[in-house]
DNA sequence: CCACCTCTGTGCATATATGCACACAAGCTT
DNA sequence: AAGCTTGTGTGCATATATGCACAGAGGTGG
């Protein structure tokens, strides 16, 4: 049912239609012009259609050569289309950029993200909030930014942004009801809001919950430690949280900062084939900024 | 600049990007996976673009792999259509037809063109009146009614009309003036009107004239056999018509029918590769009933 | 968690298509 | 007219792309 079985016949068809001869096709085509001849005996075979009047000064189409011309221009037209958008998507400023980091940290991307959006009104920006790591060599993220030890993957570029200090916090409300702890041996009274074994592994705040804090006084667990955060903020319990992101609920108390702090590591991560174009580019370069500015 | 240098390869990419994975659109294509996979790495190696997520699952387009998906689907369209068209233009009765004879075999033509047209009002006849034979395997023409002996091409399919036959005729203005001639010895006083010399040699009064008129008795010679019957009518000399013309006339009046006739065979010719369409059995239908019904 | 299955990816032999050389045909020029 | 130029068409050697077999990767289901 498919006549046109190779596309190829086609452009060499639609050549030597402009150019009148095989040997002009030929050589705009770079190929020789025997090869021509014999595609298009094979396209009109297959076509079961003359598509030229054989001429020994050239080839002249007929009606059908004339509709595969028509159609094979406009298919020309929308090829050099294609192929400058194609190109263009990776230089220009548009279309679509996917962001991925773990739920934590969107309190601490909302305000690059912000930032970025304003310089470029063109691209749009999808953050994508998952604890499973994304593949960005499948194209699921184009940037990633994440936590904890350096990734070391083939074909990923990764850059370090900071390092960012977490200490624990208790909301007003959990000090009016708790009193707020002086000492470390004090902890083992109050309740804390960690995260789902299983999830976040690789927080240090709930690797050490599940080391020094009985499991009875983990009031709350949840799996998004964005919601930690809030859970926190609403009095349901001591819990870690980085500086800067606690810096943003006034409310909040600083617990044992003295005593109790993580440090991770927080890395921007990029695939090799993406990392080069525009607007990860663009994006690299306002979130660079704004963890420089943190510290 | 010319990115697609391999409209193939385009195919192979779109059908990649339907159906998902590599394996699928061999299958489809009638080709080996690998020869996909090598086709797809060379088109995003001369683009300079991802046009897939390699998975060993499958194969997800990128960005630029949508884009491309978007544009070989129109071409797909578009590639349907054409090869609809193209042999629809075949089936169908509609476009150009065109028809050569020589100018003197009008008169007898526009008739069943007439009939034609009625018939078959989507196809545009184009009459092509041309001393010099056109040919058909070059696509200048169609159909052609030719006379005299039987034409012998290869690939020109030849078919009888009919037997003409052919007399002299004078206008009665001419008559008026120069009297009939009642036998044979008598026409060396009269005027003639005859054919230029190299045109339309194969016209048999044209060639008895040369053989029996003095050359000083032509008082016309016209290149067009057609403008040779307005003279007769008009009264510049005597001269040989076909009978069907001559009806048309009917101020003509035969001279020496008896002792002077030509015969001449009408052949309708096409050329092997247009003979089967639609529009030319067509015509071929038309011409044959119509010269079927002189006789 | 492991075995299975599907799909991708690679070296190698072969089949297919390309290039080349030459012959031929037809305008164009002188 | 006759040579010259340009372009088409064909047999043959080679280069190129294809198919094949097998290895590997990765997800799926028991």
């Amino acid at each position: 049912m498919d006549k046109f079985t190779d596309w190829q016949d086609l452009k060499v068809a639609y050549t030597v239609a402009k150019l009148g001869t095989l040997s002009a096709a030929a050589e705009h085509l770079e190929i020789h012009h025997s090869t021509v001849l014999r595609r298009i005996n094979s396209l009109e075979e297959a076509l079961g259609t003359r598509l030229f009047h054989r001429h020994a000064r050239g080839y002249q189409v007929t009606q059908a050569g004339e509709k595969l011309l028509a159609t094979a221009s406009q298919i020309d037209e929308r090829l050099m289309e294609l192929s400058t958008s194609i190109v263009a998507s990776d230089s220009q400023l548009r279309g679509k950029l996917l962001v991925t980091t773990v739920s934590g940290f969107m309190d601490m991307l909302s305000e690059p993200c912000l930032t970025f959006q304003q310089l470029h009104p063109q691209v749009q920006l999808e953050v994508i909030l998952d604890q499973k790591r994304l593949r960005l060599d499948h194209g699921q993220a184009h940037v990633a930014v994440r936590a904890g030890p350096k990734p070391d993957e083939p074909d990923y570029i990764v850059q370090h942004l900071n390092t960012l200090e977490a200490g624990l916090y208790a909301s007003s409300s959990y000090i009016k009801r708790m009193g707020i702890p002086k000492t470390l041996e004090a902890l083992q009274a109050h309740n804390f809001v960690s995260g789902v074994a299983g999830f976040n592994a690789r927080v240090p705040y709930f690797a050490w919950v599940d080391e020094h804090i009985p499991e009875t006084q983990v009031t709350l667990r949840v799996s998004e430690t964005s919601d930690a955060s809030r859970a926190i903020v609403n009095g349901l319990g001591i819990g870690g949280l980085q500086h800067d992101v606690a810096k943003r609920y006034p409310d909040l108390q600083p617990v044992l900062h003295d005593e109790l702090k993580w440090l991770s590591q927080v890395w921007l991560v990029t695939h090799v084939l993406v990392h080069r174009t525009a607007k990860v580019q663009a994006l690299c370069d306002v979130l660079k900024r704004h963890f420089a500015n943190l510290s």
